[in-house]
RNA sequence: GCCCUGGUAGUGUAGCGGCCUAUCAUGCGGGCCUGUCGAGCCCGCGACCCGGGUUCAAAUCCCGGCCAGGGCGCCA
C-alpha cells in the first residue's frame, strides 16, 4: 500500500495552480512531490501520522497525505531525547506538520527521507482508534461505514472516489462537447414522476410533497422550451424496501434529454459519454487501479446492439424461460450476460414493461423505443425515445394505470410545439462500481444511504 | 419484502451445554533496541448484540427484537 503511492500529484489538470503556492498554505509539497531531487531543500509536509517504527535510538515515521507517504526519520542524538520522546510517543493518525531537510537515501524505500528541524503537533489523535488505518487486520464494511471518516483515510478508499471523479469528468466532457446544456430541476416535487417507484414524502409548508425520484418530467420539459440537449447530475431518492449490494436509496443520476433525434441517437451519446469516461480513468487513474488491482475494459465503438426478443431467445435455449412482455429477471439476463461478457444495448422492448413516456414503434405498437445499457447480466442505463404525441402519451398512461390528471403540468408542455426527442440516466455508482471492480454499491458512494442507514 | 447464514476485546477471529478465570492476530499502555520498511523481543490491558425462557449449569440450546453477510424479487 505504502508503495503504491510514490510518484506525482495524482491526475492533476495541467491548468492547475499549484495548492502550496496559495500565501497561507502550511505545507510546500504534498509527500508525493519530496523526491531525490530535492535533495538538501528546506521542505514542509502536513498530515496523519500513519506509523511509527521506533528503533531506539532512531525512529521512522511514515507522514500520510492525500497523494500519498513521505518518510520522516528522527535521530536521537541529533534532535535530542526529549523530542525523540515527545514524537515518537505520538498516536496514529495524529496530524502534525514537519519541517526538515530532504535527504537522498539509499536505505528509504522511497529513494528520499526527511530530516526534521521541527515537528508541530496540529491534533493529537485519541486511542484506540475506532478503525485502524495502518493495521493489518481488515473490516467489515459496516464498521468502515460507521467510522467512514477514518476509512476514507486508506489509500485503496480514496482510490475509489479519485476514479469516480475522472469517470464523471470525462462522462461531462463528453456531453459538453457535444452541445449538452447542464441544468438543475428541481429535487422536492409534487407528484410521483413515473410511478411505480415509491417516493419519500416531505413536509412543503403546509402541503406534502416528494423527493424527486428522477428529473424525467422536467428534462423532458426543457425539450419543449427548446434547450435542444442538456443533462443534469443530480441525487435521485427512491423509497424501495430492497436492501441488496446494488441498491441504495439515494443516488447520483446522471440525466441527458436531447430533441430532433430518436433512441440510436441517445445511444450513439451514451457510448460515446461512457468510452470517454473510461478513458479519462485508464489516463488519470493509471496509480488509483493499481491500489486496487483492477484494468478497467475498454469498450470499442459502438457497442453491440440485440434486441429484447433474441434475448428471449438466448435464454430459453439455454432453458430459461421468459414469458414475452415480463422484464428480463435476474437469470435470464445472466444467460445474456454469459454470451456477451462487455458493454452492449438490448433495443426494442415491449411497451408492458417500460414506462408511460416510452414511444411505440409505428410499426408495431407492441413494442417501444426503448433501450437497456448492460455490462455483462448487469443494468447499468435505461432510455429511450419519448413518446411527443400527447394524444398518445395519455393513451399510455391510462393503459399503465396513470391518471393523466395528476400530470397535467406535465402534459400541457406537449400542447405547444413538442419537438421528438430521447434521452437517457445512468446510476453514477453503479458504473463507478463497475470500472473501480467494487463489490458493495456502498463502497462507491461516500455516505451511503439504505434500508437501515442514515447515519453518517 | 422473502429464504438461508451469522452477531465474542477498538478491529478481525477461535470456541458452539460443565474442561471458559474465553483462543489467536492486530491494536492500545509500558520496557529494550541507530536503518526500519507487515521491524523485532519482553510485560500488561481489553470482549460473549439486546430482552425473555429451558437447565443443577448457557458465549454455546429455544423464542422475540435489532443489526450484518449471501441469494431472490424490484430497480439506475
Amino acid at each position: 500500500m505504502v508503495g503504491d503511492m510514490r510518484g506525482e500529484i495524482s491526475g492533476l489538470s495541467p491548468r492547475l495552480i499549484s495548492p502550496h503556492r496559495h500565501p497561507r498554505a502550511m505545507r510546500t509539497h504534498y509527500t508525493a512531490e519530496i523526491n531525490p531531487s530535492l535533495d538538501g531543500e528546506t521542505v514542509r509536509v502536513c498530515g496523519w501520522v500513519h506509523d511509527i517504527r521506533n528503533l531506539g535510538g532512531i525512529a521512522f515515521l511514515l507522514l500520510r497525505d492525500r497523494e500519498g507517504i513521505v518518510q520522516i526519520t528522527l535521530i536521537k542524538k541529533e534532535i535530542g531525547k526529549e523530542m525523540f520522546k515527545e514524537i515518537t510517543s505520538l498516536p496514529r493518525e495524529s496530524v502534525i506538520c514537519v519541517e526538515g531537510r530532504v535527504q537522498r537515501s539509499e536505505q528509504a524505500r522511497m529513494g528520499v527521507e526527511i530530516l526534521p528541524a521541527s515537528v508541530k503537533v496540529l491534533n493529537r489523535a485519541k486511542t484506540p482508534l475506532p478503525l485502524g488505518v495502518a493495521d493489518r487486520v481488515g473490516a467489515e464494511l459496516d464498521t468502515r461505514l460507521d467510522n467512514r471518516f477514518i476509512d476514507l483515510r486508506k489509500p485503496e478508499v480514496l482510490a475509489v472516489f479519485r476514479i469516480r471523479h475522472s469517470l464523471l469528468a470525462g462522462i461531462r466532457d463528453a456531453l459538453m462537447r457535444e452541445g449538452f446544456i447542464e441544468v438543475h430541476t428541481p429535487k422536492i416535487i409534487a407528484t410521483a414522476t413515473e410511478g411505480g417507484t415509491n417516493l419519500f414524502p416531505v413536509r412543503y409548508f403546509e402541503r406534502d410533497a416528494y423527493l424527486s425520484q428522477s428529473p424525467q418530467l422536467y428534462k423532458q420539459i426543457l425539450m419543449a422550451a427548446g434547450f435542444d440537449r442538456v443533462f443534469e447530475v443530480a441525487p435521485a431518492f427512491r423509497a424501495e424496501e430492497h436492501d441488496t449490494s446494488r441498491h441504495l436509496n439515494e443516488f447520483i443520476s446522471i440525466d441527458v434529454e436531447m430533441s430532433f433525434t430518436d433512441e440510436e441517437g441517445a445511444m450513439g451519446v451514451l457510448e460515446r459519454a461512457l468510452v470517454s469516461g473510461i478513458e479519462r480513468v485508464l489516463e488519470e487513474r493509471e496509480r488509483e487501479l493499481e491500489t486496487l488491482g483492477v484494468q478497467p475494459h475498454l469498450p470499442e465503438l459502438p457497442f453491440t446492439r440485440i434486441t429484447y426478443d433474441e434475448c428471449v431467445d438466448i435464454a430459453s435455449r439455454k432453458g430459461v424461460e421468459v414469458e414475452w412482455g415480463e422484464d428480463l429477471s435476474a437469470e435470464a439476463l445472466k444467460a445474456v450476460g454469459e454470451e456477451i461478457p462487455t458493454y452492449y444495448f438490448i433495443t426494442r422492448w415491449p411497451m408492458e414493461c417500460k414506462p408511460f413516456y416510452v414511444l411505440p414503434f409505428e410499426d408495431d405498437p407492441r413494442y417501444g423505443r426503448a433501450f437497456d445499457l448492460m455490462f455483462g447480466d448487469r443494468e447499468i442505463t435505461s432510455g429511450a425515445q419519448r413518446n411527443h404525441i400527447p394524444d398518445l402519451l395519455r393513451e399510455t398512461m391510462v393503459k399503465k394505470g396513470l391518471n393523466p390528471k395528476n400530470f397535467e403540468f406535465y402534459l400541457r408542455a406537449f400542447e405547444y410545439g413538442m419537438p421528438p426527442h430521447a434521452g437517457w440516466a445512468i446510476g453514477l455508482e453503479r458504473i463507478t462500481m463497475i470500472v473501480a471492480g467494487l463489490k458493495n454499491i456502498r463502497e462507491a458512494t461516500l455516505f451511503p444511504r439504505d434500508r437501515n442507514r442514515l447515519v453518517p
